[in-house]
DNA sequence: TTGTGACTACGAGTCCGTC
DNA sequence: GGACGGACTCGTAGTCACA
């Protein structure tokens, strides 16, 4: 239900911490506001594939990536 | 942009066809509303991953595969 | 540097139809 | 069977102040 939420955080943070980004560093890169990629990487939130999109052009990975 | 979006709808419309399932049956057993799938397949909606998952597992595939 | 509650505007998601 | 429209509810997008 949610997990496919909680998996989205996971890679996100992996990712992002991976490529040596702050979240508010990685916000700024992604065009996407810092207290949103707090919410995304706490599960907190359910974004469309819209937005799942930017942070994986951000993150140089495939969007499906992000989900898996 | 949108590309996300014309990615996901040429995914579910081909994988759905591919099992042999109506718009409207294939609705039903994801449970997700007719005219929404009808949507989703024409590229005209920016679904939640929620949706995407929900999607992902009437088709019995994983939900990456749908937005790559 | 990140977490969190609160807020508004707009779009996700549902349901009724018709063609 | 599927495209498309109108109308509706409620949740997401996007932001801020503060911890």
């Amino acid at each position: 239900m949610t997990d496919i939420r909680q998996r989205l955080a996971r890679n996100v943070a992996r990712l992002r911490k991976e490529a040596g980004w702050s979240q508010e560093a990685f916000a700024d890169h992604a065009g996407i506001h810092r207290t949103y990629i707090s919410d995304i990487e706490r599960g907190a939130r359910n974004p469309t594939i819209e937005v799942v999109d930017r942070i994986a052009k951000a993150l140089r990975v495939k969007p499906g990536a992000l989900l898996d």
